[in-house]
DNA sequence: CAGTATCCTGGACGATACTG
DNA sequence: CAGTATCGTCCAGGATACTG
């Protein structure tokens, strides 16, 4: 099989995608990353992060100051990967209440040839 | 929050963009979308069509014909996500032996300032 | 053929507590 | 501050059996 499904569970995971948007401008640190997501927890933040390091997509840097101090940064690689999440989200601002409206007007369709006079 | 999650978790979702990507060259019928993805349960690709069918992404044209015969379809939306999908895909290609190169040296190194002539 | 109905498991994810 | 460790939950997803 082909390498898009890798890719996909990359994106796929609840916070990867974010985690490279907050990213785009400019390094942040591990609080302010915990900050701005809103709902992560240090857990899935660290897990998450891990993971992007690993791939190669994003750069963990310590300095040994006190208090401790961590910089996450995008590699050239993580920045190149902005790119085609860009498009997706942008595809998602633009057709998010297309989508919505389908939802509503699948939903409120009758189950199954329920006719209107049928009272059950 | 930004409607960004709803999509990812839309493209998170194992076989979406699979299935997605098989339609992309035309109508297909629901055996012919199992055989071809190769790995799906029945279950789980009826699930996703169903989602998509629900989100406005896909049609679903039933031919009572004995025996029966279903066929999905891109609708015209469904078709706009083509293009950022593609986009992801083609990154995945491009990037997949960077991805796993990064991976190996990752992995290889030492656990933790584990120095070599130590003997643990 | 194209599903629906059930049961079950692994792992994603969260909450909480502790540490260098 | 930036984690690690542990425990518990939930549900995506697979296996299997049955049906119009």
């Amino acid at each position: 099989m082909c390498p898009c499904r890798d890719l996909l569970d990359m994106v796929a995971s609840k916070w990867t995608a974010l985690v490279i948007g907050d990213l785009e401008d400019g390094p942040k640190r591990f609080g302010e990353l915990k900050r701005r997501l809103e709902g992560v927890s240090q857990k899935m933040l660290t897990q998450t992060l891990r993971t992007l390091e690993r791939d190669g997509l994003i750069t963990r840097t310590v300095y040994p100051s006190v208090p401790l101090r961590v910089e996450y940064e995008l590699t050239e690689l993580g920045r190149s990967v902005t790119e085609p999440l860009a498009a997706l989200r942008l595809w998602a601002q633009k057709n998010y209440e297309t989508v919505a409206e389908a939802r509503e007007t699948f939903d409120s369709a009758a189950p199954v040839g329920l006719e209107p006079a049928v009272t059950r």
